[in-house]
DNA sequence: TGTACATCAGTGAACGCGCGTTCACTGATGTAC
DNA sequence: TGTACATCAGTGAACGCGCGTTCACTGATGTAC
């Protein structure tokens, strides 16, 4: 295990088990056993080596979540995906409130952008069987702020007051509003949309780029319908 | 306006122009042109003085939220409660994530608790015409987890990068998985339960405690059904 | 009505501490001739 | 094969700064006699 291995390794030991207001470049020095100088030359300052580990802390939540998956029902895997996610806040609590609870306005942490990014290929396999109600793109971020929002919520509430059922019941509640009947759906419009949309991105067509991207944009409008408020 | 009242308004306005990180004793008795004694006469010592910007902050969500309501609909006020709750939070970023996110592990924000206890209050005028489906405060964890997600996605966001509609497409989702048919609806096993539920608690019956107690959790059992997985 | 005294909000100046960061150096490793 | 030199990871010690906090004091206000 190289040095730097080994300060990370320490970083997230101490934010796991101090939290996030021990996490000072000292106590990580001290904790690696190395003097503070071997930290800036290997991570250039303190947000250099915040952001390896919580790039660490979000190659320990994909490994995990690449254990599970995949399986041939996407929708199942985005069951699990949730859940996965759900448990690793609640298991690594100050981890997740570094990776996707520090609000800074306009600033979108990197966890979350690439947590969006997977998941939007995930909807893309359900969107390409016709199942989807709305683009992958807005899907993604309802899903991940609905996901963040329930795991937020329950690791600020003490433990012995947590509903254990509230997770679920929003994943429910939210992959339910999302997905609808498998294959061209009954009321599908957006859906039949969408699954063309899919069609389109992955297969070859006789469209050009201008055409292409024309299409894409009617076929969003169509998906989105009328705004409900 | 006296000296407190000052501090408060310097503080809050220092967090709002500079952000968290500018929030310090120094900076914040500076700006209120007071000396740092001053601070810990009237607040203690800092944490004090957050916790008071923070009721400070508070109050004025409040305030907004109360020149809105209330209408004779509650779930048309809980419609606008939803969208009061997210634009504070795009109106007054800072503010927003020191009162809903900032996460301590167990430690649940003063303006999340009383956000819910309101939300519950609502949600009993809901259910008392029959038309919720899940208890109270189950739903009142739903939304808030589910509101503050969204707005803490948004406010994360950078401003160009909006979905304008993601916060009313949540909020139909939620409140249409929490909210049924007026008056004995369909299915509606849970929502009679609830209805008895919350009839039980407002008016005077012949139950004695305890057995309004197990009652209470009978009908509780009924409305949450088997959980989903 | 006037004086003596208590109360208390706020001042001015400083405390020590832990922070992020940097300087000058050491000692091991690899390379050129 | 042996020596001279360059590279570079890591050390030891210190820098200055801003932080939360506290000490001793001042000057205004209210109260008792």
């Amino acid at each position: 295990m190289d040095t730097r291995e080994r300060i990370i390794t320490a970083a997230a030991k101490l934010l796991a088990d101090q939290g996030a207001d021990a996490f000072s470049t000292r106590a990580v020095a001290e904790a690696a056993a190395v003097q503070a100088p071997t930290l800036y030359r290997l991570f250039g300052d303190k947000q250099g080596l915040i952001d390896a580990v919580t790039d660490h802390g979000f190659e320990r939540y994909l490994g995990a979540k690449m254990a599970h998956e995949p399986s041939e029902d996407p929708v199942a895997d985005l069951r699990a995906g949730w859940d996965h996610h759900t448990r690793y806040g609640l298991e690594n609590p100050d981890f997740y409130a570094l990776m996707f609870g520090s609000v800074r306005p306009g600033k979108r942490p990197a966890a979350a952008q690439k947590g969006h990014a997977l998941l939007v290929g995930l909807l893309g396999r359900i969107a390409a069987q016709g199942r989807l109600w709305m683009p992958a793109d807005l899907a993604g971020e309802l899903i991940l702020a609905t996901n963040v929002g329930v795991t937020l919520a329950l690791i600020s509430t003490p433990e012995a007051d947590r509903d254990a059922g509230l997770s679920a019941r929003a994943r429910e509640i939210v992959i339910g509003a999302i997905i609808g009947e498998p294959a061209v759906p009954t009321g599908g419009l957006a859906s039949r949309a969408l699954a063309l949309d899919q069609a389109l991105r992955e297969g070859e067509h006789v469209l050009s780029v201008a055409e292409g991207g024309l299409m894409h944009d009617w076929l969003h409008r169509i998906a989105l319908g009328s705004p409900e408020h």
